[in-house]
DNA sequence: TGGAAACACGAAAACGATTAAGCGATATGC
DNA sequence: GCATATCGCTTAATCGTTTTCGTGTTTCCA
């Protein structure tokens, strides 16, 4: 690999006029930086990383967690997705993307900030984690800059999908829809689910819903035969739901499953709905209608506020930053013309 | 960031000294490194890694090529899985994985190869990219070891899904399930699609089965509206066929729908099966019959053959690993068993 | 014309690690 | 008893940059 103290040699100039060149620094004669440059150019150049971020501590690499116990969040839809959009964004402002390394020990570095700081990460965006361990606690806690996704720390950066609007969106459209009786399978609990199910409280109570206790159920995320089970003793009911909320799209197809073999048609006989937006949801028939979080915004979002917060330390200020979602119509949520019973005799 | 020196300083030896005790050398008494080692414990010291990387040309760092123009191959179940498995089987070894930054103009390395010595790579997997672009050829023709997938270059450690095999084994499954007029529709041009479509002619002639040119059509992979269209042409010709393959699970659903559109039920009306093992796949009624393509141990091998080439250059053999895939039986494939017509008149 | 300011460049010290070479002191072999 | 091997540690060079400070030359204005 071609040095600057090639360069050097070959103009007959020190290495640091060539660093001063290369770098576009006022102490320097116009024409020795044109032929520094072109010589650089022409001998194939280009910097060493390690040296400079040895020199500079900037590495202009990202750190991004993406360790989930039960499945890396990889092959999750959403986190995909916003992962995605994260990388187009930091690569385009030229930086790169580095996944960090939990499984870590060769270093001898103990813990998950260790590990960054070792690396020398500008920033580090944590995006699908436990939360709730130690090492990811004391990482936000550390001196580099982090920004959360979905999950809220005392005095750090995050962006949150906004699950309140969003349920109260999808929850107010199915309403409008006709339907008055509303099941709502949430998932295992956790910070969304929560916002998520006190949003679906609220606007129905807002809406004058009654949600009888039978209709509010558990099953856990992207767990199919768990909604499937739920969803048929939904069907069980003496007033059964005229619509099924699922935990998350993925899940949904346990509904659709079980209501399929029920002899039920969607949504002739009943309707459901999904949350997430994922693809496929909207490439099968009947198409899904669910609440489309904006994966793309949220990535573009968690590394444009990682940014400022690496090049901009004073200016930028510690704020959660909250990305509406969309509903999607599909055609599983019929429209009820009739209007259908009040469930008060239910309570 | 607490560094040799100063761990040098607290035990009053020098920092060669230090070095050598962390870094398990010969030439040092078991009680300095003991103490050292210690001491380093308590102050918690971890490595500079910009500093090791300028010294020692390792980075522990191996870069990914994930660059597909029209979408990033990240939400893309097949690439997605296996990134993961490479993942998980490279941080195992204690190396940490960069995505590599084509978009990369910063530094002032123009090329994609220039990108990876900047960064110290010590291997890069190229993943998902276009392959013949000249930035790649560059790369794999250059000095940091190389490992592709689904790709063959001269010379070049390659991990290859068996395409041949699988679709022999779909096919062969088919056919034992009593299906005789079995139409493909295949992806876009590319080698992936070639292999297929060979093997599925010549696997064809060994069986026995005749295939009329009318079963054979095209729609590029992951488009649910081509195979929609492609699928009701089938369905409308005089003779139409019994099974139909898709290039991919996601574009079967475009089949699915067509076929329920149609009025038809699958599988006892018409079969389809579809290929890749994509999860929903297993996760819907019926449960869709396709080649699973292993994932898991496709990014396992990328991961273990780079590790090789890097850690054993001399004794590591430049070869292609070729991994099978299998039929995961689900339930959209009927058992015919009255057998139907040989679909000779159609020649 | 003389002094100050502006300009262009070089020398050298860092950043934090690795490693070859050297050097006393002790142990070993003949 | 003398040469030699072994051990344990230090010295110093080095990786490729950046950056501070110093210095020589030119320019400008009083």
């Amino acid at each position: 690999m071609v040095s600057m103290k090639d360069i050097s040699a070959v103009c007959g100039v020190s290495v640091a006029t060539v660093s001063k060149a290369l770098n576009d620094q006022s102490d320097i004669g116009q024409e020795t930086k044109k032929r520094i440059r072109q010589v650089a150019e022409e001998m194939g150049y280009f910097p060493n990383t390690a040296a400079k971020m040895l020199k500079t501590n900037r590495s202009y690499n990202i750190g991004v967690l993406f360790n989930h116990e039960d499945y890396s969040g990889l092959t999750h839809d959403y986190y995909a997705f916003v992962l995605d959009s994260l990388k187009r964004t930091v690569e385009d402002k030229g930086y790169d993307l580095t996944f960090v390394n939990t499984s870590m020990r060769r270093t001898g570095a103990a813990s998950c900030l260790e590990h960054c700081k070792s690396r020398g990460f500008d920033g580090v965006a944590v995006i699908c984690t436990d939360f709730y361990s130690p090492e990811i606690l004391q990482l936000v806690r550390g001196s580099i800059p982090v920004v959360t996704l979905d999950h809220l720390f005392n005095n750090v950066c995050a962006v949150m999908s906004n699950n309140v609007q969003g349920m109260k969106e999808l929850l107010t459209y199915i309403h409008k829809k006709g339907h008055c009786r509303v099941a709502y399978i949430h998932g295992a609990d956790s910070a969304v689910t929560q916002s998520r199910l006190s949003s679906f409280y609220r606007t129905a109570a807002q809406l004058g819903l009654t949600i009888p206790d039978e209709y509010i159920r558990m099953s856990p995320y992207r767990d199919t035969n768990g909604t499937y089970k739920e969803t048929m003793k939904l069907l069980e009911l003496r007033k059964p739901p005229t619509c099924i909320l699922y935990p998350d799209d993925f899940s949904a197809f346990g509904g659709f499953n079980a209501i399929k073999e029920r002899g039920l048609r969607i949504p002739d006989d009943i309707s459901i709905a999904g949350y997430d937006g994922i693809r496929i949801a909207r490439h099968i028939e009947p198409t899904l209608t669910t609440l489309r979080q904006d994966t793309e915004e949220l990535g573009k979002m968690v590394g444009e506020k990682l940014l400022s917060l690496i090049e901009h330390p004073k200016t930028t200020l510690v704020e959660t930053i909250v990305v509406d979602g969309h509903v999607f119509e599909g055609n599983s949520v019929a429209e009820l013309k009739g209007g259908n019973d009040v469930v008060t005799d239910f309570i």
